[in-house]
DNA sequence: GCATTAAACTAATAAGTGTTAGTTTTGCAA
DNA sequence: TTGCAAAACTAACACTTATTAGTTTAATGC
């Protein structure tokens, strides 16, 4: 009889999420089971009930929150009065660091968005076309401006939102390299390749 | 009681592979069950069992299918006697290529490999590490040559490996872009990145 | 036509699934 | 100390899961 704690500045709901989000990382969502979740916090699977609507509901709040966190930030960046390479360094930057501090969620919403039931599946995807066509026009000013290379600005958006992935690799690693270090490559990869 | 068709120069486990591994990609692996993929051949499940060994088997020849594919390539490239650009070029490439032409197959290696059961798993992971070993290695090379900037090879190899992934979302979308455009441009993007 | 074999079928098993109902315990406010 | 609500529990439901056993059908070689 075991409670569940609340994490700090949290509710238990809060708290259930993130464990979900951790194993739904893990193991995949539709291979973790609600006594596997139940278990991992030390309760038994039909209280979690008490707390929350649905394991569907879970895959939704950990979704939807990573897509918001990307929508707010993009806007924030696309109101400052910089550069185009200055724009793409921030959203990469941005990337990297989610996939740094909010490793589980973010690598959840990538790979298990899947997983999500109507109408939430539409809605996310319509949420993540906006995001990558924004890119898109970020990029086709930059050419425009000449500081970019007269690259296929979709093709680019792609690859660049990809390519950030790749910390999803070095968290599989233990990495004890310098977040910095690997952010600056990063950045720096992408963006001489498209720079004139 | 229809029966199996055997795909063209090729046996009924091939068949029933085939299809596993568009359900798995569309769905999922654990979401996909053996009476889905019985029904989308136009059979009973308990039939496949007597071409296949277990649902877990289809997983592991999809997933080592590929990995070998990507082994065997990367051995023909390391032997020729080219520059270490064109070396990483020729990689890139193929994987680009991989992607468009057996792309269930390499989606399901990218990412559902998580659900192989040991040894599987290990032997899977094992391939995969000592396949990035050897793209540091060219890279490490190329900078020593000095044909390449002074990056950090783990760090480009991983962000090269992630970035060719973006052909994965060019499929979601049908396109109707050129394949050689969009090999090229990505080529060029990661190419770009890294020589001096 | 007959024997053999491949490959389909039906039926069942044992385990696991998310979720609900109903009950008991816990902790806090009065 | 009592009353109440939050949140745990047990037990069960109604399905679905992969897989096996045993049987029947279809195709092939002689």
């Amino acid at each position: 009889m075991a409670k569940i704690l609340a994490s700090k500045n949290g509710t238990k709901k809060d708290a259930i999420t993130q464990k979900a989000a951790g194993l739904f990382r893990k193991k995949g969502f539709a291979s973790t089971s609600m006594r596997e979740l139940a278990e991992s916090i030390g309760v038994e699977a039909s209280s979690l009930y008490n707390h929350i609507g649905s394991k569907n509901e879970l895959l939704q709040t950990v979704c939807f929150k990573v897509a918001n966190d990307f929508t707010v930030s993009l806007t924030e960046v696309e109101k400052k009065a910089v550069s185009t390479v200055t724009k793409l360094k921030e959203v990469i930057g941005f990337h990297i660091e989610m996939m740094l501090n909010n490793h589980d969620e973010v690598y959840v919403a990538n790979h298990e968005w899947k997983q999500l039931r109507e109408p939430f599946l539409s809605n996310f995807l319509l949420q993540r076309n906006s995001y990558e066509g924004r890119l898109v026009e970020i990029i086709k000013t930059g050419i425009k401006k000449k500081e970019l290379k007269n690259i296929h600005p979709n093709i680019a958006v792609l690859t660049i939102l990809s390519a950030v992935r790749s910390v999803e690799f070095w968290q599989r690693k233990k990495n004890n390299i310098n977040s910095k270090e690997l952010e600056s490559n990063i950045i720096d990869h992408l963006i001489n390749g498209l720079i004139k």
